[in-house]
DNA sequence: AATTTTCATTTGTCAGACAATTAAACGTCT
DNA sequence: AGACGTTTAATTGTCTGACAAATGAAAATT
């Protein structure tokens, strides 16, 4: 692919031309590419700006470098673990930045979610069932924090979504479940509230020990519209005292 | 945030700096950051050791730049439309990159887009139906190449899953669906599998049309299976031929 | 007052240099 | 010959300094 010198994104240039050479398979995992050096020349750019290029595709994960006499830097193998990371952030940000409100996020959450509750009853393992056991009864314990509480309740949802046992299905929804988590610090549970919620957690697990699907969906189905009952309390709440939306404008993570 | 000046991935660390620093809210969209000189001598480093932090953030889409008297880099509002971009480059390495097999990659796709089933019932308006029926049409024409149909077919899909109203599911489902289109390209589709394929889209249109949310997921319940299986007899086809399981590891982006 | 010119700031790019790392090639000793 | 240390070449990581291009603000001019 030719590159137009005048334009000022040389490096962007040079980074689409190298991963649709990536995407189209020109170039094969663990393929290693010509040097920055031979790159420049390629290109007919300096080594800073093909640098610039391989930051570009490195910050995607689609390369990684090596240095050293036989370095250099190769195509990556995405994998679903590297991936997850950058869903999460992206999903995130995307929450946050577009006043996306609580009940959008929820039901899209919760919609997704449901999804799996079919596949993840036929497939659960004793594993699965394991964490999701332990994860509702740390929450059952007094003296938990927001933030742990909610960290929990994400690791007992990403445990049943794995439940289900494809890797595609796991790497979606992890942006939508883990997305949730700055809103979700945004609420303050009452004692009563977490204890409706681990009631229902443990509905879940009950009905996916029995694989039943349409169990595990229903009492899925309950707690979404728990969830947005408590939000909207909440939203309520805080427009009694000045006229808010509850969306993630204002949420981040913790620090 | 401190970074270990003689760790050999500087460009990196800062770019988590700055990355933490948007995640956290210490930076609000809009804001312009320091200039690259300044950001230099904060983090006493060189000028080209911030550009390619910059770029790698550029590549996330959480800076832009501009040039000139005014200009910087600023943090940037995340899109949706950006984030369709990304995300379907990232599941389609993933796929291709992990020798996910058609039928994971399948029964994640139909299990999350059954999900929207309902809301998509509840809210289609005129302008999906009509997209959704005009490319039903668009796969009926003879002549039709395996590529066009396969892109119309992500164009009906992805007017369905939009129907639900709902951006966040929108942005999570376009990786499941798009990503799917290289591997559908390598399926030859009869007149007769074509036939019987948009009969079940004119189904999915009528339940959709008729706000028949248990209509829809049948219907899409349905499709799965039949993609399923007309996958299984290419891939038995092959299988007659060379021993090989039919998974995207062969499969790229049209050029 | 409006328009043009100048200027300072900032990013984009380049050239050249050196340090750090790494593996291969080479020599040396047993 | 083989094991072990040394040198060397290749490559990335970083730095310095420079200039071009764009851009808006300030200054000068009409």
């Amino acid at each position: 692919m030719k590159i137009d010198p005048n334009s000022p994104d040389l490096s962007a240039q040079i980074a689409k031309a190298i991963r649709d050479a990536i995407m189209s398979g020109d170039l094969l995992v663990g393929e290693r590419l010509p040097s920055e050096a031979e790159l420049a020349e390629q290109f007919d750019v300096s080594r800073p700006t093909v640098r610039e290029a391989l930051k570009r595709l490195g910050a995607q994960s689609l390369i990684r470098t090596q240095r050293g006499a036989t370095g250099g830097a190769f195509v990556n193998r995405l994998r679903f673990e590297d991936a997850y990371g950058q869903q999460i952030t992206t999903s995130t940000l995307l929450l946050s930045m577009n006043d996306v409100s609580f009940s959008t996020a929820c039901e899209a959450r919760y919609a997704l979610e449901r999804s799996v509750a079919e596949l993840a009853a036929q497939r659960r393992t004793a594993d699965h069932l394991a964490t999701m056991r332990a994860e509702a009864h740390r929450q059952s314990q007094p003296g938990l924090t927001d933030e742990a509480f909610c960290a929990s309740d994400v690791a007992f949802h990403r445990a049943l979504v794995d439940a289900a046992g494809n890797p595609v299905i796991s790497y979606q929804l992890a942006g939508a479940v883990e997305a949730m988590q700055p809103l979700m610090n945004m609420i303050t549970f009452s004692a009563r509230s977490r204890e409706t919620i681990v009631g229902m957690h443990s509905q879940i697990a009950d009905a996916l020990q029995a694989q039943d699907g349409a169990g595990v969906d229903t009492h899925l189905g309950a707690l979404a519209d728990y969830t947005l009952t408590l939000a909207q309390s909440v939203m309520d709440a805080r427009d009694s005292a000045k006229a808010s939306n509850l969306t993630l404008a204002g949420a981040h993570v913790a620090p």
